[in-house]
Order: structure tokens, then C-alpha cells, then sequence
DNA sequence: TTCTCCATACTACTGGGTATGATGTCATCC
DNA sequence: GGATGACATCATACCCAGTAGTATGGAGAA
């Protein structure tokens, strides 16, 4: 027991390997439908090899579900961050949420399916692996929410008349609902889908006069 | 066997209270991780009640998920085939998307949270309800989808300009994300709720001249 | 020799499904 | 109207396949 052993998040190469593969297959049948065995398939190994980079199956989710995360937040954030129009920006991180959607599948599709599930377990798991990711969601959920109130003020409108939370989360959903429908070999124009999504939020929050 | 015996969609009275004990739990720690014991616990009985009314568990979820899905588009379907402003038409439609995805929270979020399982099967399985499951739903985002085109058109946009399809995914998204966040203790406001929804899908639909 | 990396073989347990029987109810016949 | 058979309605006990996790050892490198 040295570098690796049952330790999170990237051990090594090969432990890049095996996450990668348990992304895949947990994102297309789903993370309890899923078996080390068929990971290990994936893999062309056995199960030893996944146990001597991951102690649990649960272990290899959060991993795989922290990644995926950190990835969308770390895109997203960037632009958040950056300063002009409101609306310029809050169409730039759309764009970006769906982009990373379409292009980091495995990952993005294994954080989506088990998000019930991370919501359902709360605080009914031991490891606190749960609550940063539950942390990582909020400040996602939270940077949305910023740019919309901002771009209300920008419109001259009262904050404390309009929902932004419940309007973040719409806005959220629109974007997430990719995960369900896209298919890479279907859907090719990536970037049109996302343009035309960016649209559509931020005319959400953008009523006529 | 006379009346009962492993049918589907609602073998009398009893047969209800199994399905809506199944739907419950299915909601709350999703249809894999439910054991056929955690329902019959549910109900104060048995495995023994539940395969009296249902021949296996698949065919309970598909009772959930066909009963699920039949309540949300009958109620759509009434407002959509109204006349009138088809701008009003789409954000009663919405609203009541919400207003039934918060009022039949156990069979709707059943369905949504097993909606990528069903993608996955597809085919897969024996079972044509499974195809029927899938047109309901395609009839459901078609009738959002002709909405939109009415509007567009009333504003006097061209149709092969948009990527209408795109858009009423994102709607559904939208809407659908109630899903995930609504809890009833803590989400009084419904009817609010429904309303901030409704008026953000509009809106994303309707941009600024 | 020692340690890393992984395959093999095994254990223990969960959970879907079944076989069987107990209990109640209703109709029918004497 | 009471006995009796038939059937619906479940509970109990069991089977067995799948699967998370472990114990062990072997091959290769350092």
C-alpha cells in the first residue's frame, strides 16, 4: 500500500482508466443496474482490478459523480466570473452547461441519473463525500441565480416580486434535460442545440415589455 | 383466478392500494433499489398481496408508469385542444404540468426518475408496454411542440428558421426539473410555483422584438 | 527479497420469484 | 338453514441466481 489502494479521485493512470469505464456503463444502464462485473467487462479485466484502485462500488460513483461535477462547475464558473452585459454572460454559461452536456457524456449522464438518489440519501450516508457534492450543486445552482437577479435589475425590475430561485431551477432543468434526450449519433449539431437552449433561457427571464 | 391474478392496471380496489404503496416507494428510493419486501412493508402485509395482483415487479412499474403518465397528458391534452390565444394556451398547459407533477408526486417523480431506464430498454425488453409508454410520451412533447409552432407563427416568425423540437425539450425540461427539488413540506406555494414556471417557458419562446 | 498490480476462487447475503397451505366468503343443494 | 364445496385472498417458507466484497497467490519490477 503505497500511491494507490482504495483510495478517490485519480489513482494514477490506470485508476483514470477503470473511473472512465464506470462512467460509461453507469451511464447507459444506470448505477445500481450496473455490476463491477460488467465495469470489469468494460475494462477487459476482473474485479480485482477495480478493487485494487477503489475500495467500494459507492466509492467509484462518488468519484465518478465528483469529476463530473467539478468539470461543469469548473466551465461554468469561469464565465460566471468574467464581467460585461449580464445577459451576454448568462447566454455564454448556458451555452457552456450544454456544450460540457453533450460533450462529457458518461459523466454529466451518471451525475444526472443519480441525482435523485444523492438527494434521497442526504444525510443517510456516512461518507461525506455526499454533502461537498451537495455543496458543488448549490454554488452551481447559486451562480445561475446571480446572473438572473442581475439581469433583472438590469431591466429595472424589483427583485422581491419575482421567484429567482424557482427560475434558476427551471432554467437548470431546461439545460439538464439534455442528458435524457441527446444522442451523440443523432443530435450533431452541438453547437446549434446549445445556442438555441441558451436562447430560450435567457428569454425566459426576459419578458416583453 | 377469476378477476385478479397478475392482470394489470388496477385489479380492483386492493390492487390500487399495491400500486400506489409500489409507486411510493419507487418515488422515494427509485425502482432498483426497492425490494418487493419494502413494499409489502409499506402495506402492513407480504410478498404474497403483492404477487396476487401483479405477476412481477416489472409489471408493477409499468402500472406506475403507464397510470402516471395517462394522468399528466389527459390533463394537458384537455387544455391543449381548447382554441383561444395559443400564448395562454401554452402557459395553462405548463401550469398545469406543474400543478399535476406537484399534486401526484409519487407516480410522477416514479416516472421521471425511471425515464432513462425506459430509454435504455427501449427495445430491450418483452414487453409492448414499453412502446406504448414511449408514444404517450412522444404525443406529450408533440402537443407542447405544436403549441410552440402556433406562437411562433402568431408573431409572425418562420418555422424552418427555429428548432422548434429543441425548444419544447427544453420546456419539458423545465418543467419536469420540479421533479427533482419540490418538497411538500417545504414548497407551499403551488399554485406561485406553477405560475413563475409557466411564465419562464412563455417568455422562452417569446423574444424580445 | 519486497512490493505493486491484478487474476482467481471463494464467501455471504440480498432479493425476485414460486410452491403451498391457511382463512374467509359465497353459492348451491339437501 | 345448515352443511359443503369452490374459489378468491393472502401469509409462510423456500429456492436460487446474481452480486458486493474478500482471501490468496502469482508475475513482474525495483
Amino acid at each position: 500500500m503505497s500511491e494507490s489502494s482504495g483510495r478517490s479521485i485519480r489513482s494514477g493512470e490506470r485508476g483514470r482508466e477503470v473511473l472512465d469505464a464506470a462512467a460509461a456503463v453507469f451511464a447507459r444502464k444506470g448505477y445500481a443496474q450496473t455490476s463491477l462485473d460488467d465495469i470489469a467487462d468494460e475494462l477487459g479485466a476482473t474485479k480485482g482490478l477495480i478493487y485494487h484502485h477503489y475500495r467500494s462500488k459507492e466509492s467509484l460513483l462518488l468519484d465518478v459523480l465528483t469529476t463530473g461535477a467539478k468539470t461543469l462547475i469548473d466551465g461554468v464558473r469561469q464565465i460566471a466570473r468574467s464581467d460585461g452585459d449580464p445577459r451576454a454572460r448568462l447566454r455564454a454559461m448556458a451555452r457552456e452547461h450544454v456544450r460540457i452536456t453533450m460533450t462529457d457524456v458518461a459523466y454529466q449522464r451518471t451525475a444526472f441519473r443519480s441525482l435523485p438518489m444523492h438527494v434521497y440519501l442526504a444525510r443517510r450516508s456516512v461518507d461525506e463525500r455526499w454533502g461537498k457534492l451537495h455543496e458543488l450543486r448549490a454554488e452551481h445552482e447559486g451562480m445561475f441565480r446571480d446572473v438572473i437577479e442581475q439581469v433583472l435589475k438590469e431591466d429595472g425590475r424589483t427583485l422581491d416580486s419575482v421567484d429567482t430561485r424557482t427560475l434558476a431551477r427551471g432554467m437548470l432543468g431546461a439545460l439538464n434535460w439534455v442528458n435524457v434526450w441527446y444522442r451523440e449519433e443523432r443530435d450533431q449539431d452541438v453547437d446549434g442545440i446549445a445556442d438555441t437552449l441558451a436562447e430560450f433561457v435567457v428569454n425566459g427571464v426576459s419578458p416583453r415589455p
